[in-house]
DNA sequence: AATGAATGAGAGTTCATTCAT
DNA sequence: TATGAATGAACTCTCATTCAT
C-alpha cells in the first residue's frame, strides 16, 4: 500500500520534471536560448514557477538537465554505430548520417544542442562540454583505428576528428540556411567525399 | 592653430572612443559575451556610463564596432589574398595560414570574432552575420574557380566553402586547448592535407 | 477549506494592489504627475520594486489603474443621472453638484483625474482621454434634447458641452485657490445662474 | 569704438538667446513638451549645448523666457483691449476674438503657452502662473465694471472670470480636434451669446 | 512537493548639468 | 562667450531566486 503511493509520488514527480524539461525544450527551439526565463519555463510546463526549484537548484542545471535529455538520442545512436563491428571508414560515414538526420529533426534545436554554437548561457559552450570533447576522442579514436589499419594515413587524430565533426555542422547549417530540401545523401556523400579521400591512404 | 586644437580634440575622443572598445574586446575576452554589461564597459574604459552612449547609440552598436575593429586586419588580408592573383590551391592554403595566424594571436577572444561561436548576444551570431556569410561566398568562389580550372572536382562549392572554414576553425580551437604548441605550419599542412586532397580533381 | 484559503490569497494579492494605486495617488496628489516614479511608488508602498510589475505591466498602466480607480464613482453618479429621467436643464444642473462636490472631495487629485489639467505623461492628457470625450458627448446629448424640447436654443452642443464642463472645472480650481469655503450650493448657482441663461430658450 | 563692439557684441548675444528660444518653441510646438531636451535645442539653435548654459541659467529658465515670448503678443493686444475706452460688454467680446485667433495661430503651442493644459514641467502649470492669474484678475475687474454700469448682475466676478477664460479655451480645443474649419466669428458669437446672456442683466 | 507573491540586484538608457579648453 | 566630452543620478523594466503557506 505504502509502497504504492510512494511509486505513484515517484511517477508523479518524473512526470513533472519530464514536463518541466519538455517545456525548456520547447521554448529554446520557439524563442531562442535568450528567451528562456523561469516564468516561460513555469508558465509551459504548467506548474508554479517556485516548483521549478524543488525539481533543480537552479536555471543552469533546468538548462543541462534539458540539454542532455535530447541529446540523449543522439548519443545512444552513436554509441551504437562506436560499439559496432564496422570498419572505421564506414562509423565514419554512419556519424555522418545519424548527425545530418539528427540535425533535420531538431533543426529548430540545433543552436542550443551539444554542438551548438551560441549557445552562450553562462559559459555553457560546446568546446568544454564533456560530450563534445567525448565525441571528438571517441572519433579520433576511430581514425586512430582507421591508421592502424592503414586505411588513413597518419596524422593528428584529434584535430583530424574535430575537422571532421565541425565539417557536419557546417554543412548543417548550410542545409538550415538553404532551407534544405537536398537529400541527406547527398550531404553524407559530399562530407564523406572530401573527408575520406582527406584522410585515406592514397 | 585651430587646426591644431582640433586635431587633439579629435584624438581625444579617438582615444575614449578606442579606450571604450578596448574595455569591450578584454571583457569579451576573460568573461565571455554574456558578461558584457554596460556598467563592466564603462567601469574598465575608466568612464562614466554615460559617456559610452556619447560615443555609441547602444550596446549593439558597441559591440558590433568592437567586432569590427578586431575584424578588420583579418578581413584585409583576406581581401588581399582574394585580389591576389594566385591559383586556386594556393589561395585556398593561404587563407589557412592567416586564419591560424590570427586565431594564434587573439586567442581570446576567438569566441567573440566574426567566427565567434557562443556570440549570442540579441542574435548576434556568425551565421547570420553578413561577415561570415561574404567570406563563405568568397571562398566559394576560389573553390569554384579551381572546378573550371579542373583543379578540383566539382561538388557543392558553398557547402565545400563551409566545411573548409569550420575545419580550420575546429583546428584553431583544438589548438587552444592543447596550449597550441605546435607550429602553426604543421596545422596549415593538416587542414591542407586533408581539404585539398578531399576537393582535388584525382 | 480550499476556498476559504483562495479567497484571503485574493484579499492579500487585491490588498496588495489596493496599496499600490494608493500609493500612486498619494504621490500625484502631493508631488505631481511628473515626479510619478516606480522607485517612489514602490518605497511608499511599502513594496519592492519588482512587485509593481508582478501587478501591472508597466508605469502607464499603473498610472490608468489608478486614475481608473478614484474617476469610477464619479462615473458612476454620472450615469445614474444620465440614465434618469429628469429634464435636461435639471440634469445639467445635478452634474454640475456632483462635479463640484467630487472635487471638493478629491481635491489634490484634481490634477489628475479624469479632467485633471497637466496630466503630460507620455501623452496621457484628458482631452483625448475616452472618458473626457465620452462626458463630452453625453452631456451634448442633453443639451441637444434640451434644444429639442426647446427648452434650450439651437447652438454648437459639443462646443457648448466642452464650456459646461470646463466652467466647472474653473470654479472648482477657484475654490481650491480660495481655500473654498464657500457652500458648494452657492456656486452651483453661480454656474447654473450662468449656463443656463447663457443657453435657454429666452 | 568701443561702444561699437559692445554693442555688436550685445546685438550677437541677442541673437544667440532669440535662436535658442525660437528653438525651444519650435521643438515644443513639433515634438512636444516632453520631448523638449537640452540636446535638441541645442541643435536646433545651432549651438553648443554647453552655450545653453552661458544664457540661461538652467532648463527651467530657458523654458520660462520662451513661454514668455511667445505670449507677449497675446498680453500686449490683451492690454490695449484693456486700456481702452470700450464699454465691459465689447471689452469681453473682444477677448474672446483675439484669443480663439491667438489659438488659432498658434495651434501646436496651445498645450504649452500660459492656457497650455498639459504643461506640467516641474509643475510649471497655468493656475499657478501669474499670467494666468492676472488675466483672471484683469477680467473680473471688468465684469466689475459690467455689474457697477449696471450691464451684468452681481455674482463672483473672480469665478466668473475663470468661467470665462476656461470656456474660451474649451472652445479653443474643441476647434482643434474638429480640424477647426469654422469661422472664428461664429466661435465668438456662439460664446458671447453664451456667457453674456448668462451674466447680463436681464 | 507545490504554490506564487515578493524580492532586489542589476540591466540598458536618458539627460540636465559641469568644466577644462 | 562658446564648446562638447564627460558626468552620474535617475529612470523604466527584467528575472532568478526565496519563502511562508
Amino acid at each position: 500500500m505504502e509502497d504504492k503511493k510512494l511509486a505513484r509520488k515517484k511517477a508523479m514527480q518524473a512526470y513533472t520534471k519530464k514536463d518541466i524539461l519538455k517545456a525548456v525544450i520547447d521554448i529554446i527551439a520557439t524563442k531562442g536560448v535568450q528567451n528562456l526565463t523561469m516564468d516561460r519555463v513555469a508558465t509551459k510546463a504548467g506548474v508554479a514557477k517556485g516548483t521549478l526549484y524543488a525539481h533543480f537548484k537552479n536555471k543552469k542545471q533546468i538548462f543541462d538537465a534539458a540539454i542532455q535529455e535530447s541529446i540523449v538520442p543522439l548519443l545512444e545512436e552513436f554509441s551504437s554505430i562506436f560499439e559496432s563491428d564496422l570498419p572505421p571508414d564506414k562509423m565514419l560515414e554512419n556519424i555522418v548520417r545519424i548527425h545530418l538526420e539528427f540535425f533535420n529533426k531538431q533543426k529548430k534545436l540545433y543552436r542550443v544542442l551539444l554542438y551548438s554554437r551560441d549557445a552562450a548561457q553562462d559559459g555553457i559552450s560546446r568546446y568544454n562540454s564533456s560530450e563534445y570533447k567525448g565525441i571528438i576522442t571517441k572519433i579520433s579514436v576511430i581514425v586512430e583505428e582507421g591508421i592502424e589499419q592503414e586505411l588513413f594515413r597518419p596524422l593528428n587524430t584529434t584535430k583530424a576528428a574535430a575537422m571532421f565533426i565541425e565539417s557536419i555542422i557546417a554543412v548543417a547549417i548550410q542545409r538550415l540556411f538553404s532551407n534544405a530540401t537536398t537529400p541527406i545523401d547527398d550531404d553524407v556523400t559530399l562530407i564523406n567525399g572530401i573527408m575520406m579521400r582527406g584522410i585515406e591512404k592514397s
